[in-house]
DNA sequence: TATTAATCTACTAAAATAGTAGGGTAATAT
DNA sequence: ATATTACCCTACTATTTTAGTAGATTAATA
């Protein structure tokens, strides 16, 4: 299942996105809007700025902002960032790769085999969607 | 991430589809080749008969085996037996959809959106891969 | 200087995960 | 008849994750 924090993060992106002008949004009006609370998204947006795709603004009139075109923010790096790694097992993780400690050969493994398949379907996925294309 | 639950019960499986001869082989031996604590992959196995592809005998000379050919057995219904959903969220979910309590609506949503795309493309990985694609 | 708004730190309550431990019942082969 | 093995329960535990809450601090602006 996908966490809160995933859902909240995409929904206040998408908000962000849908912005006419690209004046600084407060955290505030976000959460109100999309229905979140303030706190929670508060840290979400925190770690979003980690991206790079968010800027932020403080004292009045700050809040955050898209700092690139949402056509150049893709899924691959707000899924990461939000729901950590794509893979559903480490030892098929590009970014977070770590040896199974029970298993003997990765090769031979079956869970290695079939998580493979999926983890290079949902790359592919993330990696062809960007935030613009969740707007319309 | 992947539950050692589906873990285990892949690797079961995939034990089962290996043997030459199809008869029954105890749970004690599963879990011992497969290093998996046996009273957890007691409940397992009890959940994966619910499939159909799975057949216990009891008594000496009894254990697991497979009803169907290893070709026949698709990941769609073991994943979901195991793992449950395939889909991220459940309002995208065929089997188990539930609409999302804080959406206004669903077809502008942004994590719906996304979520069918990935849900779409797990969904032709696990139906095109059978348990005799696990095996080599 | 007062206000606004992000940032940082710490804590918590509930749920899920991954088991362990132990009991008894039912079927079957020898 | 006995041993073996699946089946089916209950109950407990330890750890981690999730989804927050609360409150203090820092920085920018009017």
């Amino acid at each position: 299942m996908l966490s809160k924090k995933t859902k909240y993060g995409l929904k206040a992106l998408t908000f962000l996105a849908k912005q006419d002008k690209k004046e600084p949004i407060p955290i505030a009006d976000i959460a109100e809007q999309e229905n979140i609370s303030q706190k929670f998204l508060e840290s979400i947006l925190l770690t979003l700025r980690g991206t790079g795709y968010l800027g932020s603004k403080k004292g009045k009139g700050g809040g955050y902002y898209l700092i690139k075109d949402p056509s150049e923010i893709p899924m691959t790096t707000v899924m990461r960032v939000l729901e950590g790694p794509i893979a559903m097992v480490s030892c098929v993780s590009l970014n977070f790769y770590e040896q199974c400690e029970d298993c003997p050969d990765e090769q031979s493994c079956s869970v290695h085999k079939l998580m493979l398949k999926v983890r290079d379907s949902a790359l592919e996925v993330y990696r062809n969607t960007t935030l613009a294309d969740l707007m319309s």
